[in-house]
DNA sequence: ATTCGGATAAGG
DNA sequence: CTTATCCGAATT
């Protein structure tokens, strides 16, 4: 979980709008029964089998697109979904794209992330270092918080849920109501 | 607390 | 063909 963990306070910038990241959930591949790649490749997650550093895009409920970076080395189908973010450019740009929502809830929750940076299963696969997609690691947090996953059904207790304390942008808790109870 | 929307993939 | 899913908005 370390890469998560790396990504919290990056910044992500795609068409004219940056995002600095305070929400994110780690998927694993094989063994992980929440991940798209927990039972092989399929065409929707093959990038997630691919080199890291690479974003991997996917739709959603038929209609929100939500935005992961591969990060385990070629083979290892690992990646970190970008659960929430704080818009620090582009706020008007972000606006017009999620309506006339509060600041703080521009890029709160997955979709809305993807949809304030205008992602879509097109950019699932483009690399993220010199790519129409800008992703830019800043120092390591000084402090993170951990937690279960959100909205899986399947192996939500794994504390794989990373998040910046104190952060409003930062999506209220709420297990799926499919998830086992405790 | 519940419903819906409607792509993708797995199971019958 | 039927069911479930890494969700969010609009409803009750």
């Amino acid at each position: 979980m370390a890469e998560a963990r790396a990504l919290l306070g990056a910044r992500v910038t795609h068409a004219g709008v940056t995002v600095r990241v305070t929400e994110v959930e780690a998927y694993g591949g094989a063994g992980d029964p929440a991940s798209h790649a927990g039972r092989g490749p399929t065409p929707r997650s093959a990038v997630m089998f691919g080199p890291p550093d690479v974003l991997y895009v996917y739709l959603s409920y038929g209609m929100h697109h939500c935005a992961n970076v591969v990060v385990g080395p070629e083979g290892d189908a690992a990646a970190v979904l970008l659960r929430a973010g704080e818009v620090i450019d582009g706020h008007a740009i972000a606006r017009q794209r999620r309506g006339p929502v509060p600041d703080v809830a521009l890029a709160r929750g997955p979709a809305c992330l993807g949809q304030a940076l205008a992602l879509t299963v097109a950019d699932s696969g483009t690399s993220l270092r010199g790519g129409p997609v800008a992703l830019r690691r800043s120092h390591p947090p000084a402090s993170a918080r951990t937690g279960p996953r959100v909205g899986v059904s399947k192996a939500a207790d794994r504390p794989w849920r990373l998040w910046l304390p104190g952060e409003s942008t930062v999506s209220a808790y709420r297990r799926s109501p499919r998830a086992p109870a405790r």
